[in-house]
DNA sequence: TGGGAGTGCTTTTTT
DNA sequence: AGCACTCCCA
């Protein structure tokens, strides 16, 4: 015990031995906030104050689920398999499938992932006749998902114009749809968890007696749902314990509230707030630039990181004339650092948008620098995983719409739209899925559909009764799709992943020894769709890390570089559009990517950046004015970087001249009345009609004919 | 059916 | 620029 306890700082302790009361326990990054999460559930169960079944652990990511499981079981000897930690959509599945008929789902539900529920909303246009130019699929399912995340079922939905009428009558198809398949989106996992929980009272009850202890991870991501979940679950006395940091809430685009951290402290009374504001990551320089920057944020609960760890090194400040020059800066240094010791693994490149890994990529491709790049296409949401999945599903859910028309004609067997169309109308008519009404069909369609359902029967025949990884295989071989892509020039790659989906069932079955309600595949199916990115292969090589800013929330390396510093790009002009609240996320954003830095910080900018294939001209962004120059060293000799043209002798030539127009040049620096200092990005037409288009930064990207718009040249 | 051409979009991302 | 998606023709 006394083990367990020991070289926790006081405030930690304080955390983990709280008394069974309410706890928020604001965290500041690299804090030590998972070893007090985890702290705090060993200390809970060794000193005999609940069992491992009394509690009901929260977080965000299966892998910081799977961290912190693992992190348990090494503190305390006790079974974790069993206990309730997980992601909210984890949970909620587990309970979902323990209850499957009080929540009126069958048992074998299905899990839609974003492209399923995408596929979804697309066909449901096409059978209502609606226009998917007037109603983006897109935008629906982000109103949709909104909604639930909100608590609101259609019929619920506030309408405030015809707009919305229609777009809630969407929602409200989109609904039964769902219900007729069979299905669930993630945002439903958590509504109808949370409704099963509302409206059965004795099940209710028996949970939250249950769970004595909840403890919630990143409490700042968590939306209104989620928050309501929460609330719900320990309305019978248990005692919440809330980990989180408000200044790096950076998902609020995806519906986290911060404000819940505000409505914690109200509705739970919380009168434990303890702040965890040692920071044992970053030295001191690091430390005093993220405080410095995060400063300037209004809306904060207030904290300030510091260590004792010294002040460490000068963060490196380089401004490039380009995007490539930037790149070559970078790589440059890496080599050195490589060549110095710093192991690469401990580099991280990070950037805001994943477009500009490009240039960093070709340039480490070049100069022969192992990378590795985080984010992109995931391993079960590739186009033949999906495929494959598809017929698995098809097997324990024949009314599966979506998962029937991803493969009814893949591989080709002359099912064309026609007949699908013809299909459509029939399950309709028949209010029945399109497996069902296969059978009404007649004509051409009729007999090349009932090839396709007898293939799905003998399928499901001959798969009876085998393991999961021979049923994995039987299905890819006798479907044609192994066929097929053996035919394919491409294909070699996407045999292999076909081949890492039969491992992968196997290691489920060796993991899991397998089967919850519904048996191995059910569960198989899943956990593909819940933890669609934990399968991916070549991870730990001797490679530099390359990540956007998001990505890297969490992790932490001695040396990182933050690329692309410059006002539109981060803060990104489509946050700043959003007004106050949009920059200070995007600040914190700036705070996360900062503190990722145990040891070295670069921060680099460009004044030209090719985006969306046009040169683009570029202010340093805003975030660098607000680093103290005493923290800083600047890399670049102040003379060559005051002229925002890039000329073509300095550097190795790639630009395009300038257009001239109305006497101003692209990437001149210019003064306006209203706006201030801009930088000139593109122009447009020519005497009276010449429009010029100005990076005012802070004050935005301005189009302003010059005919009326008075622009003295700096 | 399938491929080639044309069109339009493009922040961040987990589940 | 690059990618996904649609449309149209062989």
């Amino acid at each position: 015990m006394s083990d367990l306890l020991a070289n926790l700082n006081p405030p930690q302790l304080q955390a983990v031995t709280l008394p069974p009361v309410h706890g928020l326990i604001l965290a500041g990054a690299g804090s030590g906030k998972t070893r007090v999460l985890t702290t705090r559930i060993a200390w809970l169960i060794s000193t005999g104050q609940v069992g491992p079944h009394g509690i009901l652990a929260v977080t965000f990511t299966n892998k910081a689920a799977k961290e912190m499981t693992a992190r348990l079981s090494s503190l305390v000897p006790i079974n974790v398999r069993g206990m309730w930690i997980g992601t909210f959509h984890g949970l909620c599945n587990r309970l979902l499938r323990a209850h499957y008929r009080e929540a009126g789902l069958p048992q074998t539900f299905q899990i839609l992932d974003s492209a399923d529920q995408l596929a979804m909303v697309k066909r449901l246009l096409k059978n209502l006749n609606i226009d998917d130019e007037k109603y983006p699929p897109r935008e629906l399912c982000h109103f949709i998902n909104a909604h639930k995340e909100q608590g609101v079922r259609a019929g619920q939905a506030e309408v405030y114009d015809n707009y919305t009428q229609k777009r809630v009558e969407i929602y409200a198809e989109y609904e039964a749809q769902c219900n007729r398949e069979g299905v669930v989106d993630f945002a439903e996992l958590l509504l109808r968890c949370y409704e099963l929980l509302q409206r059965n009272e004795p099940l209710r009850a028996h949970y939250q007696q249950r769970f004595r202890h909840i403890l919630v991870d990143e409490f700042q991501d968590t939306n209104v749902l989620q928050y309501a979940w929460l609330k719900l679950l320990a309305g019978g006395g248990a005692n919440v314990f809330a980990v989180g940091d408000d200044d790096q809430s950076i998902y609020r685009f995806r519906g986290a509230e911060v404000g819940n951290m505000r409505d914690f402290e109200r509705d739970y009374a919380a009168q434990n707030i303890i702040r965890l504001e040692q920071n044992y990551r970053s030295q001191g320089n690091i430390l005093a630039a993220a405080n410095a920057i995060i400063k300037n944020n209004r809306e904060r609960l207030g904290k300030n990181l510091w260590t004792d760890a010294g002040e460490g090194e000068p963060i490196r400040a380089f401004e490039a004339y380009s995007d490539l020059d930037e790149a070559r800066f970078v790589v440059e240094e890496i080599r050195e650092l490589v060549r110095d010791g710093v192991v690469p693994t401990q580099i991280a490149l990070l950037y805001r948008s994943n477009a500009q890994s490009r240039v960093l990529e070709n340039e480490l491709f070049t100069k022969n620098v192992p990378y590795k790049v985080y984010g992109g296409l995931r391993f079960f949401e590739r186009q033949e995983i999906k495929h494959a999945l598809a017929y698995l599903r098809l097997l324990g859910n024949p009314d599966d719409d979506t998962a029937f028309l991803r493969v009814v004609n893949f591989p080709t067997r002359g099912i064309g739209a026609r007949s699908l169309e013809n299909l459509q109308a029939t399950a309709h008519q028949m209010n029945s899925s399109l497996y069902n009404a296969a059978a009404s069909l007649t004509g051409k369609a009729g007999q090349t559909v009932g090839a396709f359902i007898r293939l799905i029967e003998s399928l499901r025949q001959e798969t009876e009764g085998l393991p999961l990884p021979e049923m994995v295989e039987h299905v890819i071989e006798k479907s044609g799709l192994a066929q097929h892509y053996r035919t394919e020039k491409e294909g070699q790659d996407r045999l292999e992943n076909l081949d890492e989906l039969i491992n992968a069932a196997a290691t489920f079955i060796d993991d899991e020894g397998a089967i919850g309600e519904g048996g191995a595949l059910v569960s198989f199916l899943t956990l593909a769709s819940l933890e669609a990115g934990e399968h991916q292969a070549g991870e730990g090589q001797e490679a530099v890390q390359l990540m956007s800013v998001h990505a890297a929330k969490g992790l932490e390396f001695d040396v990182v570089f933050i690329t692309g510093l410059e006002q539109g790009l981060f803060p990104h002009e489509n946050s700043v559009n959003e007004g106050k609240d949009g920059l200070e996320e995007e600040r914190r954003l700036m705070y996360v990517a900062v503190t990722r830095a145990r040891q070295r910080l670069y921060v680099s900018c460009a004044q030209t950046r090719m985006l969306h294939g046009q040169t683009r001209y570029c202010m340093p962004s805003s975030f660098l004015d607000e680093i103290p120059e005493n923290l800083m060293r600047k890399l670049n000799k102040k003379a060559e970087a005051t002229s925002a043209v890039p000329s073509f002798s300095a550097f190795g030539g790639g630009y395009a001249e300038p257009p001239a127009s109305g006497g101003l040049r692209i990437g001149q620096t210019v003064e306006h009345a209203k706006f201030g200092i801009g930088v000139i990005v593109s122009t447009e037409g020519r005497g009276a009609d010449a429009r010029v288009q100005v990076n005012f930064g802070g004050s935005g990207m301005k189009w302003l004919a010059l005919e009326y718009a008075k622009l003295t040249p700096v």
